[in-house]
DNA sequence: TTGTTTCTGCGAATGATTCGCAATTGCAAC
DNA sequence: GTTGCAATTGCGAATCATTCGCAGAAACAA
């Protein structure tokens, strides 16, 4: 997926995207800030700090990706911090260990084949999903049933 | 479904717990509130504040339901407020108007023949999950094509 | 009725996100 | 490349949902 192209190329957006194009999972606007604080530290020594990202410079950021349709926002439902990532690139759900909070990724999208939406189609126009299971991992479930 | 009876059986849990009950969508705690101080005021007339519920303690409320497996908690992807509702009772899925907000119920749920879980069932014990459809309702399609 | 334990009223604290505004930067026309 | 203007950023202050703390008030078992 390309930077999107009706909107400026500025140094922060363009910090921002290649964040979000190396990361392999979704991440929250303050890990963003973190990745970005951390790859100026590495190049330009400790205790840097010009070159880092302010917080609401990367949600401005963020927000203009998302009116892009270039970047979705997805909240999970046990916070209330949002979590981005690029669109495109294929889309991804997860299964969220409600313990330990861990992401599996899902196989498969349940929309794939879309026949469950037949009751919406003709009156709504479908622009994306989400999709998130929850419960409890392998680890959690025995670390939990030891302790009773 | 029936009040949970591992919790104390409060005023106020009841108050919330009748609400939830009559409302046909997933309320916000804020909006629990309001209708507290409404139900408060057709009773007891104008200006009584008397028997309103505190923020703070609707909020405690829902969590010791939740807790209880008694209310789900939901987040909507374009929004940091959280959406209440009786769990059981079958559950409800939402398409969601991304210019007016309205939701729309979706028919059916696509984890109804949960053939897509597969990957997930060996190592993670589902206990809930979330879908949600976003897009634009009808005639916001027809609002927003006519300002071009 | 009493004692213990669990709630609630209330306000203050927290944490994510947004806003306001002056200074800066991207970019298009010269 | 310089200039000019609009869009963007740095920065802090404001907002909004949610949580905490604590003293007084219910629940409910004995």
């Amino acid at each position: 997926m390309e930077f999107p192209s009706n909107i400026r190329k500025t140094q922060s957006r363009m910090r921002v995207w290649e964040i979000l194009n190396h990361a392999n999972t979704p991440l929250t606007a303050k890990e963003i800030a973190i990745r970005a604080a951390q790859d100026t530290k590495d190049q330009q020594g400790e205790g840097a700090t010009e070159g880092a990202l302010w917080l609401s410079s990367i949600y401005r950021a963020l927000d203009a990706f998302a009116n892009a349709h270039a970047v979705s926002r997805t909240v999970l439902s046990d916070s209330q911090e949002a979590l981005y990532s690029l669109a495109g690139n294929g889309h991804h759900h997860y299964a969220i260990c409600m313990n330990c909070k861990k992401k599996t990724e899902l196989e498969g999208c349940p929309f794939a084949e879309e026949k469950t939406l037949h009751a919406v189609d003709q009156d709504f126009m479908i622009v994306g999903h989400t999709v998130e299971v929850y419960g409890y991992c392998k680890q959690c479930r025995e670390q939990l049933s030891k302790k009773v």
